[in-house]
DNA sequence: CGTGTTTGACCAGCGC
DNA sequence: GCGCTGGTCAAACACG
């Protein structure tokens, strides 16, 4: 009962678990609990009232006829409450058909444009931006509706259906890869990204036309967090290792280079940098695609990200070079905010999308730097995502300090046949993920959801508009960035699991052997 | 001793 | 072509 009243279930898990809790609060091994401590109240009573015995019998009569009419509210509450769980889960269900069928439309129509635009090529298209405000500070009746949906299919992502494994990054190579490759393939494919990963130059030189130049752009998608933190670096739930550091011009707090160790030979890396005129927000960039299952903290934020550049990237596949597709930027008719990672060379040819998760909007501190650069990126503009609000607030404490209590399991606990990594390490990989605490869970839960929910939100107002190129895509790309190592090792508490079980390919576990 | 960090060197891209 | 800059490597070092 307390956890249905605490905290609604926001996974088909917690509410398996509150129906247990539910049903057990009915078993008659409850009533059984329960009326024998009122009755050990009752004697407690009675020992220290030893006189008047009829008193004492009348008086246990009618303890005991209160008890049972309080019984026999409880239960009444539970059935209530069972229902209503039971038509919540319908809901995420008929909700789940309706989102794949969203799915299979927008993968319909981007097939559809995709032929057009190829054939079209020589003609200048023109199109509009997409503005999609993803701020989280404002709601409109009509976000909050759209809310709602999307968090019914977001919750809807622990469908026995649709356990899928999550493992999420920020580049999205594998949408242009044939779904139908066998998983050695894929082996190969990831050892290239592994070790073709300081490619920049190659990529850069390699090819300059066609489709591999739009793939290549889409490798190197990136996405950069910023947030106030005051940790040396952001704890996003993955292990990092430094290779670097320099100190670039026109900031004098040096940036550091990471490369994830969760797994050798996985080529995400990132950047950590705090911001020149505000040294208490820190910018991450991550770039690059996880080849191995995440920690569910780490898919807090890697779900996060890789929607964010998924959604641009499938904007970057349309045929809109100077204007990337899709423009994410928090706008409010008055402004509109871009924020740019200066200072860096590639960013000329990496799309670039920012989410802005501090709080303080304040235009005279971080904001102006980076729109000191405004027209920096000629080819990808750089996309900001600004979630700016009270509840981003939460963020850095979150990511800063520790990891959330929700969700504080061994990733690959809920398949643990899956497993590859024996339980000792998977432990090790998570025991040794610094400050475990009890702490701010459901905050990152709530912010992780929000943020899912925002991008969500924008892709079906996207859809909505008939821009189903972009939404159908994202989607897409979301899968399939999503499903590529496909390890099915996470039973994902995150919104974007659901995005899995359409695409995850049959198996490729070799990959995770990296 | 294994693992992670630091830091100078090196390389490639870009602008002038 | 040259210098600047960003990104990476790898040896040296620190730490548990």
């Amino acid at each position: 009962m307390e956890v249905l009243l605490m905290k609604m279930p926001t996974t088909d898990a917690d509410i398996a678990q509150a129906i247990a809790c539910h049903q057990e609060d009915c078993s008659p091994e409850a009533k059984k609990t329960e009326n024998r401590r009122k009755l050990h109240e009752n004697a407690d009573l009675n020992s220290s009232s030893p006189s008047h015995e009829d008193l004492v019998d009348s008086k246990e009569e009618d303890e005991l006829e209160s008890a049972k009419a309080e019984m026999g509210e409880v239960m009444e509450e539970n059935e209530r409450l069972k229902k209503m769980l039971e038509k919540i889960q319908e809901n995420y269900k008929s909700l789940q058909l309706s989102f794949f069928e969203i799915l299979q439309q927008g993968a319909v129509k981007k097939s559809k444009c995709s032929s057009i635009s190829s054939d079209h090529n020589d003609e200048p298209v023109v199109v509009e931006p997409e503005l999609v405000s993803l701020s989280l500070g404002r709601t409109t009746p009509m976000e909050s509706v759209k809310d709602e949906k999307t968090t019914s299919s977001i919750k809807s992502k622990d469908d026995p259906e649709i356990k899928a494994g999550l493992t999420l990054g920020l580049d999205s190579k594998f949408q242009l890869s044939s779904p139908q490759k066998s998983s050695e393939d894929q082996v190969k494919e990831d050892d290239g990204a592994a070790e073709t990963w300081p490619p920049n130059k190659i990529q850069k030189t390699t090819s300059r036309n066609g489709d591999e130049d739009q793939q290549n752009h889409v490798k190197r998608a990136r996405v950069s967090v910023r947030a106030r933190c005051d940790a040396p670096t952001m704890n996003d739930g993955c292990q990092w290792r430094k290779y670097g550091q320099k100190i670039s011009k026109g900031n004098p707090c040096p940036r550091a280079y990471y490369r994830c160790t969760v797994a050798s030979g996985c080529p995400v890396r990132k950047q950590v940098q705090r911001c020149a005129e505000d040294m208490s927000i820190l910018i991450t960039t991550y770039e690059g695609n996880h080849n191995h299952p995440l920690p569910v903290s780490a898919t807090a934020m890697a779900s996060t990200t890789s929607a964010a550049a998924s959604m641009m990237l499938s904007g970057s596949s349309t045929s809109q070079p100077g204007l990337n597709g899709l423009n994410f930027s928090h706008h409010d008719n008055s402004t509109t905010r871009q924020f740019y990672l200066p200072n860096s060379t590639s960013s000329s040819l990496s799309p670039t999308i920012t989410l802005d998760l501090t709080s303080s909007p304040s235009p005279s501190s971080s904001c102006n730097y980076f729109n000191s650069f405004p027209t920096s990126f000629p080819r990808f503009p750089p996309t900001s995502l600004n979630f700016s609000s009270s509840e981003s607030n939460i963020l850095p404490a979150v990511w800063g300090n520790g990891y959330p209590g929700y969700g504080a399991v061994p990733y690959y606990q809920t398949q643990p046949g899956n497993s590859i990594l024996g339980n000792e390490s998977q432990n090790q990989i998570y025991q040794s993920l610094p400050g475990n605490n009890q702490q701010g869970g459901a905050s990152q839960q709530s912010l992780t959801e929000t943020l899912t929910k925002k991008l969500m939100q924008a892709m079906v107002s996207q859809n909505e508009k008939g821009q189903s190129s972009c939404s159908s895509s994202y989607f897409n790309g979301l899968a399939s960035s999503s499903s590529q190592t496909g390890g099915s090792l996470l039973q994902s508490s995150l919104p974007l699991s659901i995005l899995n079980s359409a695409f995850k390919p049959a198996s490729d576990d070799k990959e995770l052997k990296n």
